[in-house]
DNA sequence: TGAGATTAAATTGTTGACAATATCTCGTTA
DNA sequence: TAACGAGATATTGTCAACAATTTAATCTCA
C-alpha cells in the first residue's frame, strides 16, 4: 500500500522521472495493488511533491499501461486479466520472435557466451532450486533481455524491455508448482541459444516463438486452476 | 512551421488531449518540421493555453516517439534517419504478421465484405491515379488497419493504429514514381484477403510479412537514390 | 420506502509566478 | 587568432492557488 520513499535515487534526474521510477517499481512489486486507485494529492504530499511532476509521471506509467485514467474521474493501476495477459503473451510473441531472428545474426561472440553463462547459473539454480520462483522468474528475464538487445532495434528493445516486461513482472505465478516446466524451459532456451550461434535466423524466431507460446499455455492452465479453487 | 489551432476540436476533451491531438496532426502532416525545436513557451501563446496542458501533451508524443527530448535541454521533432525507418518496418512486420494471423480466425464475414471493398476502390484509384500517391498511401493504411482491428487484440491495434502508423505516415514517399509498385502492392493485398477469407492464418501471415518486407526494400531503394542526387 | 433531483465534498484540470538549469554572448588570455 | 571562462539570457522544472468536473451525500416527493 505505502510507495518507497525516492531517496535512493539520485538527484541529478528531475522530480518527475524519480517519482516516475518510484512508482514503476512500486507498482510491479505489487505494493501499489491492482486495481487500486490513485489521487494525486495524496501521492504528492506521501513524496513531498508538487502535483504537477507528479501528473507527468503519471502521464508516463499511462502511456506504458501500468496506470488506466479516465479523464476527470481518476487513474487506477492497471488489472491484469487473463484476456489481456493472453494479448501480452501473443504481442509477446510476434516481438521475441523477430527479436530471436535479428538476434541470430546480430549478436557477437561474447554476447553468446554470455548467454551460455546464463544458462549454466540458470540449470544450477533449478538443481538447488525449492522456493527460488522469484530469481527463476527474473533469470528467464535476464535471458529474454539479453537477446532483445542483441536484436540491435531500439524499438524492438524499448517495447520489450521498458513496457513488456513490466507486465510480465506484475504477474508472478509460482510456475515452479509443476517441477518439469523450468527444465523444459531450460532447454527450450539452450536451444534457441544453439540457433544463435549457428547463425540460423528462422529456426531462432520459430523456436523462440514456440517457447512462448508454450509458456502462455502453462500461465494459462494455471490461471483456470486457480480460477477452480 | 505554424500549427493549426484547436478551434476544429470539441471542448469535452481536456485541454491537454486537445493541444496533444492537435500537435500530433501538425507533427504527422509536416507543419512542424523534422528535427525542429520546440519551446514550450512559444507553443503554450500559440495555442492560448498555458504551459500545464501543453506539457503533458509533449510527454505523451514523447512516449508516442513523435517527440524526442533532452532533461532541460529541450524538445525536438523526431527525425526519421533510414536506420529509423528500417526499425520501424522491422517491427511493423512482426506485429502485422502476428495481426493477420490473428485476423484470419477472427475476422467476421462483413469485415472481410469491408477488406474487398476497400480492394475494389484501391483498384479504381490506380487506374485513375496520376499524382494521388497521398490517397493511395492513407488507402493501403486503412487497408492495414482493418486487419489490425480485426485482430480483436488490444495492444496490437493501439501499437500499430497509434504509434507506428503516424510514423509511416509522416514519411511521405512518392512511392507512385514506379508505377509497378502500386499494383504490386494491390495484389499482395487481394492475396492477403484471399487467404484470410480461407481462415488460413500461417498463409496469411506469411504473406503480409513478405508483403511489408518487400514494401520497405522500395522504400529503402528509394532513400538510395535520393542520397545521390 | 425508494427513485430521482439537488446540493456538498472531493478530486482533477488549469493557471501564472518563481526556481533551477542550460545555452549563448562577449571579453580575456595564451 | 583561437580557446577558455564569466556573466547574461532564454528555457525548462517546480510550486501553490484557483476553476471545473465528477462523485457522494442529502433531501424531496410519489
Amino acid at each position: 500500500m505505502k510507495p518507497t520513499s525516492l531517496s535512493s535515487i539520485p538527484d541529478r534526474l528531475t522530480l518527475s522521472e524519480q517519482v516516475f521510477h518510484t512508482l514503476k517499481e512500486a507498482i510491479v512489486a505489487g505494493d501499489l495493488p491492482q486495481g487500486s486507485k490513485i489521487t494525486e494529492d495524496e501521492l504528492a504530499r506521501q513524496y513531498g511533491i508538487s502535483r504537477g511532476p507528479l501528473r507527468e509521471a503519471i502521464r508516463r506509467l499511462e502511456s506504458l499501461r501500468l496506470l488506466v485514467r479516465i479523464p476527470h474521474a481518476g487513474t487506477r493501476v492497471v488489472t491484469l486479466t487473463p484476456d489481456m495477459m493472453q494479448e501480452i503473451y501473443t504481442v509477446r510473441e510476434a516481438l521475441e520472435g523477430m527479436s530471436a531472428r535479428l538476434a541470430a545474426t546480430h549478436m557477437t561472440e561474447e554476447g553468446i557466451a554470455e548467454l551460455e553463462t546464463l544458462l549454466i547459473n540458470h540449470e544450477r539454480s533449478i538443481r538447488q532450486s525449492q522456493g527460488k520462483e522469484y530469481f527463476q522468474r527474473e533469470g528467464d528475464l535476464d535471458f529474454h533481455f539479453c537477446i532483445a538487445r542483441a536484436s540491435n532495434n531500439q524499438w524492438l528493445i524499448q517495447l520489450l524491455s521498458s513496457e513488456l516486461y513490466q507486465l510480465l513482472r506484475m504477474c508472478r505465478h509460482r510456475s515452479s508448482k509443476t517441477p518439469e516446466r523450468p527444465l523444459r524451459a531450460l532447454n527450450e532456451h539452450r536451444q534457441i541459444v544453439d540457433a544463435i550461434a549457428n547463425r540460423d535466423p528462422e529456426l531462432a524466431e520459430i523456436l523462440m516463438r514456440r517457447h512462448i507460446s508454450g509458456a502462455w499455455k502453462t500461465v494459462k492452465h494455471l490461471l483456470e486452476e486457480e480460477q477452480v479453487s
